[in-house]
RNA sequence: GGAGAGGUGGCUGAGUGGCUGAAAGCGCUCCCCUGCUAAGGGAGUUUAGGUGGAAACACUUAACGAGGGUUCGAAUCCCUCCCUCUCCGCCA
């Protein structure tokens, strides 16, 4: 959400910016404005009566306490017509205030000067590469390499529960875990706090963070108890500090934390969903930072960094693309996305997203720190992915299997592992 | 799941219809005094919105778990929900 005085201000450079994105509605941004004018004038009103009424009140209580109950009367008689007209505006105000929210938060986050603009895929730009990606033909893909072996057990996944819900099993499920730990540590060791999130959040929380009222129908919903499914780590641990004021030297906050996904994902279908490409639960190390503004895009560049670092320590080619501002979505103000290798298909594949929301998240959620002396103002916050596992799991099966159909253990996993092959 | 108690500012805690955005204490910030230390004195210290102002600030509205109701007036009375604690039950 942004500012409502921002847009005000800015009001031609948020309509670019709605528009570099790929909205075809611009006058949502006038019309904001327009229910804002309303807005104030109907608080002013509203104050102004309560006012009265407030003062009224308190001429009765002091006559009330003297005994002079004629004249408290009297007053008292004066503001029947008062309480009415108060309740009447109020009504009105509260509408106006909401369909003012509602338009407020139709309006996507302004994307960064330096974020390329474009409207496809087509217009992202690769910011960096790293590794020679590997063109053997040999290669098979992952989802022939496991039903070799049996390592991951898609059909009895979708006995237990459905498409999308593979079990992993044995040397595979030891290789993911492997990973998890490997992926924390890292984190660790570069400042984050390790966090254990809840895997079911209220409504609030989802609000938060974006996911409703506009991407709802990406979450599972649990209707009985009203909990939504996190479809990403995101969700808990960026509400964890909603509604609070951090004190400055808090900042940077910086949080890794394992969390299992849960993603509806309509509409997938072919070549995306084959083998591990795309499921309904995957599992993600998630890092997320609370930073304060001056400070975020430089905090943006280690967050890549750290999960670039991660992708090199394992020896799998990748590229980072810098999402144009079409393709970056609605709460980004910037966003990286870090693409794996795939050998064995022969494409590159998303394990990471790293982003800056700018102030868009946290406005939402009153997500606040103290300034000096006097000054409260809203943080910034950024998430990534560091990693998402079953993609890292296919690149890892397609990049180290050998032609003798064996699979290498990473090195930096030999540890985690305690051998050398799959 | 059953029975009871309770939810007030950074914390402890007072407040059962009006002068309470909230006593008192602790903490914190600034100032004064004291050669250090200890102690003492004074001032300030919730948040969000609106209006005015370059700003300091002033005025004003709202908020005492959340939402609704009663009343001229609600932290205080009533209803619903949420949460915490104690006891019982169940349980990894």
């Amino acid at each position: 959400m942004l500012d409502i005085n921002f847009i005000k201000n800015n009001r031609d450079l948020v309509k670019q910016g709605a528009q570099n994105k790929g909205e075809s509605d611009l006058s949502v941004i006038d019309q904001v404005l327009e229910k804002d004018e309303a807005w104030r004038g109907l608080v002013h009103e509203v104050d102004k009566l309560r006012n009265e009424s407030n003062t009224k009140a308190k001429q009765i209580g002091v006559l009330m306490g003297q005994g002079k109950k004629e004249e408290a009367q009297a007053i008292i008689n004066e503001t029947s017509n008062l309480k009415e007209e108060v309740k009447k505006l109020d009504e009105q105000l509260k509408a106006v205030a909401e369909e003012r929210e509602k338009l407020l938060l139709r309006i996507p986050n302004v994307p960064h000067p330096s974020v390329p603009v474009g409207l496809t895929e087509n217009e992202n730009v690769v910011h960096a590469t790293w590794g020679e990606p590997n063109k053997e033909e040999w290669r098979k893909p992952h989802w022939e390499i496991v039903e070799r072996y049996g390592w991951v057990d898609f059909e009895r996944g979708v006995k237990v529960t459905g498409a999308g819900f593979p079990f992993y099993v044995g040397p595979v499920a030891q290789l993911q875990r492997a990973l998890i730990n490997y992926f924390i540590n890292e984190a660790v060791k570069a400042g984050y706090t390790e966090l254990q999130a809840p895997y079911f959040v209220n409504e609030d929380s989802a609000k938060g963070t974006g996911q409703i009222p506009d991407k709802e129908d990406m979450m599972y919903v649990i209707q009985r108890d009203e909990l939504f499914a996190i479809p990403t780590a995101e969700v808990p641990v960026t509400n964890f500090h909603r509604d609070e004021i951090l004190s400055e030297k808090e900042l940077p906050v910086k949080y890794v934390c394992y969390t299992p996904c849960w993603r509806r994902e309509a509409g997938s279908y072919g070549k995306d969903v084959r083998g591990l490409n795309r499921l309904h639960q995957f599992d993600k190390v998630e890092l997320v930072k609370i930073v304060q503004p001056e400070t975020s895009y430089d905090e943006l560049e280690s967050l890549r960094e750290h999960a670039e670092g991660l992708l090199q320590a394992l020896e799998l080619p990748y590229r980072t693309l810098l999402m144009c501002t079409g393709d970056m979505g609605f709460t980004q103000s910037k966003k990286y996305d870090l693409e794996v290798w795939s050998p064995g298909q022969q494409r590159w594949l998303e394990v990471s997203s790293c982003s800056n929301f700018e102030s868009f998240q946290a406005r939402r959620m009153q997500l606040r720190y103290r300034k000096g002396e006097k000054g409260i103002e809203i943080a910034h916050t950024l998430n990534g992915s560091g990693l998402a596992l079953p993609r890292v799991v296919s690149a890892i099966l397609e990049a180290y299997q050998e032609e003798n159909a064996k699979v290498r253990v990473p090195e930096v996993l030999k540890l985690f592992m305690g051998r050398d092959y799959l």
